[in-house]
DNA sequence: GGTTAGCACTCTCGCGGGGAGAGTGCTAAC
DNA sequence: GTTAGCACTCTCCCCGCGAGAGTGCTAACC
């Protein structure tokens, strides 16, 4: 399909000018790797990709940009993976050990250490299960007539919903109500719950169950997002115009993001990359996605994801996106042993 | 202290900067409100308030801007609130009851609105007890050695943390000692708490409960934290340069602002309000904040909050943050009274 | 004393010109 | 297939300049 010089060139074309996010001339290439061959050959050559569809032409007479197709297939025959090195390695762990001890603190902790890794928008998701059961569901009192639901799942995810309850009652009753939906409820999944709730001879009990059934089966908060990186991100020549910024700073936040997370592309050992419109969303069509989900217990999935510009180092974003995933799997494991002698 | 005209000529300063975003000269005073006096005597007075300190100029032959000690004295003395007519009243209503089920969700949406009726940016933080009790605690075993204790607050707050626990031990075992937890610590507070640590036979119990003491004690998660319109308020004049955009997008974040909700200010009928340098935080020189707290059950308390540039809609915005924190309290107690046939 | 007209002076802002520079595409020769 | 040469194109940056907006000051006026 593509001759091997003309694909050594593209090589060279998408590496320089993600180096220096400027249309890339063929002097540039000439001089910057000594080629055996002149100007007017690489010209001849890069007309050519241009004609395939692997590069453009911002006008008449800039250089070449690389266009989505070319980017793919860098992605997927090109590019060499930029290997994490003992030293990185060894500061990213450092890092992850200093986390402060909440757990939504250690999973931002690791947005912002994948981003600072790769200079872009990290992401992490909290891991969850596809399918969660009610661990234990409580009843807070907010004011006569009104109770706020905090239901804990068996993935550790909390959701909270403010529901009905009669006028008259206390903390102690609805602390009852709670106790009798606990009893039959936990353990369930959502089927099960909506199920059972019409055995419960008082009506709001039914009405609770429905709504734990309802928590069940909702998205937990989108607060099980941690987002890093944007500032570093939008510092890259892409987002010159305010315009520009505004628009992705309105995009990135948490509840636009997750439906990104899940989103399918072509994959590469385990992470999955989505080149500018390669992604269903509009907003993404200048950004490149790469994500990659790791194992939580009892099969529980999270999300690790960077995202940035199309001109991205994926040759070394894609290896980091790849670790930080498989350390979030492993590091679950270890709990930093403070105090077991206490 | 400030002769009448002065201050009348200072208000009329304030509120066409304010609509304006660009310097007032003499003449646009005089034009614009059909004054009975040159723009001479006009530019002698602003001479004085600029001797004052009221208001700056930015260069030799430009208009005048008001300066910190102006806006102050402005929002004390000089600003005309302006009112939440019915129609506006209905609207914002209407869209609070418009609020998905979830109460995440309830907290966003009321960002949301109150971010667009001042077009600034806006904070809700979920109401807090300052000396919660835990409700509960529940252990979920994440691998082998290590378990995510999630304690949920009386105040309806949850707060999580992963811990050591030994390795051989299973779902129930962990189930066990989270029951022992409970039937010895619900209802404390943190003190308390560490006060029964050393009452466990088991080492292990003794640690979670050091552990859970030290959650009821950490702030809660910044996910508790809502923020909105960040987008339109960056969209306005002082956020030209790329370089201010980026250090406002890098200081928005919800774990940098939970500090800034608690900060004192000058008060006005219940709201807070941080003028440029009157705030501690060194990026907030160029913003101001309005604050109003308002009561969640059990004297936990909770904010809401704008932020914006100096130059903003003082007798709008301030009239809205306090609503929709009166809001907050007042509709805590209605719940959706959705299937409570069902 | 307060008010005002007039005027010189200052500073910003936007616009257009123009030259340098970077790169291409094409052609003709090797 | 490769290459030198060349004409052509398009961008970018600098510079200068004029228009415009506003002020501060002075001197006259009520």
């Amino acid at each position: 399909m593509l001759s091997q010089r003309r694909a050594d060139i593209l090589n060279l074309v998408i590496d320089e000018y993600i180096d220096t996010a400027a249309p890339v001339s063929s002097r540039a290439l000439v001089d910057r790797h000594n080629l055996a061959l002149s100007t007017a050959t690489i010209r001849n050559e890069l007309a050519r990709l241009e004609e395939d569809g692997y590069v453009t032409h911002p006008y008449t007479s800039a250089g070449r940009v690389p266009s989505n197709v070319g980017y793919r297939f860098y992605v997927e025959r090109l590019m060499e993976e930029e290997p994490i090195g003992p030293a990185e390695q060894r500061t990213i762990e450092h890092q992850f050990h200093q986390a402060p001890p909440g757990y939504g603190d250690w999973l931002r902790l690791a947005a912002s250490i994948l981003a600072a890794a790769v200079g872009n928008v990290a992401v992490v998701a909290r891991p969850q299960q596809p399918q969660p059961v009610l661990r234990q569901a409580q009843l807070v009192e907010l004011r006569p007539g009104a109770a706020l639901i905090v239901a804990v799942m068996d993935d550790g995810s909390v959701r909270q919903r403010i529901a009905a309850v009669p006028e008259g009652e206390g903390q102690t009753r609805l602390g009852e109500r709670a106790r009798l939906l606990n009893e039959r409820c936990a353990g369930c999944g959502a089927e099960a719950v909506r199920a059972l709730a019409p055995g419960f001879a008082d009506a709001h009990d039914r009405g609770l169950a429905l709504d734990v059934a309802d928590l069940i089966e909702e998205h937990a908060e989108d607060a099980d997002l941690h987002i890093a990186g944007v500032r570093s991100a939008l510092e890259q020549p892409e987002f010159d115009s305010t315009e520009r910024i505004l628009d992705a700073v309105q995009h990135l936040e948490a509840y636009h993001l997750r439906g990104t997370l899940r989103a399918a592309g072509g994959a590469r050992d385990g992470a999955r990359i989505l080149i500018g419109d390669e992604n269903p969303d509009d907003w993404l069509q200048q950004w490149t996605v790469v994500i990659s989900d790791f194992e939580g217990p009892d099969g529980a999935t999270g999300s690790v994801a960077v995202l940035g510009p199309t001109r991205m180092r994926y040759g070394r974003t894609i290896p980091r996106v790849r670790y930080v995933s498989s350390l979030m799997s492993g590091l679950l494991q270890e709990a930093e042993p403070q105090e077991a002698g206490g």
